[in-house]
DNA sequence: AGAGTACCCTGCCAGC
DNA sequence: TGCTGGCAGGGTACTC
C-alpha cells in the first residue's frame, strides 16, 4: 500500500518518538512475515538506543550501534507509536518496546500487516543489505533527473510505466504515482521506455518530483487504511488525476480514462493526452 | 540482460 | 443476509 510519499511521512511521524530511545525489548507474534526475521532482531536489539530512524527507497532503518533493523511496510503495513499498554488487535506482528525518556512513559513501536507482504530484517554496521544493493537513485535526489532516465532507457522494449515502476530504475515510484506522473506528462503508459524523447523525459522527471514532494507535504495517499504514525490520514487522494478514476472523464479533455492492466498492475490513462 | 509470469496473504467490495 | 469472485498501493523468484 505505501509508496514512497507514505513511507516518508511514516517515518518523519516516527523519528521524534523513537529516535534517542532505548529498545527494551522485542515481542514477535510470529516467527516470519513475508520471511523469517531474523535472530539478530531478537538478540541485539534489546538494549540498543535508536539513533536515527532513516529511510533508503521504500525501506526504513532504526539505526543503532549494534545494526540496523530493516522494515518494509509491503503493501499493507503500518507503524505506530503507542503507549506501551495499548491491546493487542489483529495483525499486531511485532513490538518493538521502547523506554521512558524525559517525562514521557514507555512506548511501543508496533508493525501491524494483515497481508504480511511487508518484512523486518537486519543489517549488520556498515553493511548494506542485498535488497538494497542494486536500488536505483531517490527520485528526490540529485542523481535523478531526465538524462538519466533517457540514457537507461535506450534500447528497453518494456512499456515506460514498467520502466519506472522497477527499483534499479528510480526508488519509490509505485502504481500511483507512476499513472500520475505519466498523466502529467502526456506520455502514454504502453509506450515502449526506449521510445521516449530525452525531451519528455526531462518533463516525466520533473513530473514525479514534484507529485511526490507535494505528496509528502500532504501526508501522503490515504487508500483504503493508510495512516500516518499519529493516525493522521494522508489528503492526497482527493488530488489525484488519473489513478482510480477508469472510466471517468479526463480531467484535461473530458474524453472517458481507459484502465488496462500493464505488467500485471492497473493502470489508468487518456488515450488522447497521452501519447 | 531484459521481459514475462507466478506467487506471497488477507480484507474489502460489488454482485448475485 | 450470506456467499463468491475479483481486486488491491509491494516485491521476489523463476523461466525463456
Amino acid at each position: 500500500m505505501p509508496e514512497l510519499p507514505e513511507v516518508e511521512t511514516t517515518r518523519r511521524g516516527l523519528a521524534p518518538h523513537v529516535e534517542g530511545r532505548r529498545v527494551s525489548g522485542v515481542v514477535l507474534r510470529r516467527p516470519d512475515l513475508r520471511w523469517p526475521i531474523p535472530y539478530e532482531v531478537v538478540s541485539l536489539l534489546p538494549g540498543q538506543r535508536v539513533e536515527a530512524v532513516r529511510r533508503r527507497a521504500k525501506y526504513l532503518l532504526l539505526d543503532t550501534a549494534a545494526g540496523s533493523a530493516l522494515l518494509h511496510l509491503g503493501m499493507s503495513g503500518s507503524l505506530r507509536v503507542l503507549p506501551a499498554d495499548t491491546p493487542v488487535r489483529a495483525h499486531d506482528h511485532v513490538d518493538i518496546a521502547l523506554d521512558p525518556i524525559g517525562r514521557q512513559g514507555a512506548r511501543v513501536l508496533r508493525f501491524n500487516d494483515p497481508r504480511r507482504f511487508g518484512c523486518l530484517l537486519w543489517q549488520p554496521p556498515g553493511q548494506t543489505h542485498e535488497l538494497l544493493a542494486d536500488l536505483g537513485p531517490e527520485p528526490l535526489s540529485d542523481r535523478f533527473d531526465g538524462d538519466y532516465l533517457f540514457t537507461l532507457s535506450r534500447g528497453r522494449s518494456a512499456p515506460v510505466k514498467t520502466f519506472l515502476m522497477d527499483q534499479r530504475v528510480v526508488v519509490g515510484v509505485g502504481n500511483i504515482y507512476a499513472a500520475e506522473a505519466l498523466f502529467a506528462s502526456g506520455i502514454s503508459p504502453l509506450r515502449a521506455a526506449g521510445k521516449v524523447s530525452r525531451e519528455r523525459y526531462r518533463r516525466l522527471a520533473d513530473e514525479i518530483r514534484r507529485i511526490l514532494g507535494h505528496a509528502i507535504e500532504r501526508g501522503g495517499t490515504t487508500l483504503r487504511d493508510f495512516l500516518a504514525p499519529d493516525g493522521a490520514p494522508g489528503y492526497f487522494e482527493q488530488e489525484l488525476s488519473a489513478y482510480g478514476r477508469g472510466g471517468e472523464p479526463c480531467p484535461r479533455c473530458g474524453r472517458p480514462l481507459k484502465q488496462a492492466a500493464i505488467g500485471q498492475r492497473t493502470t489508468v490513462w487518456c488515450g488522447h493526452c497521452q501519447k
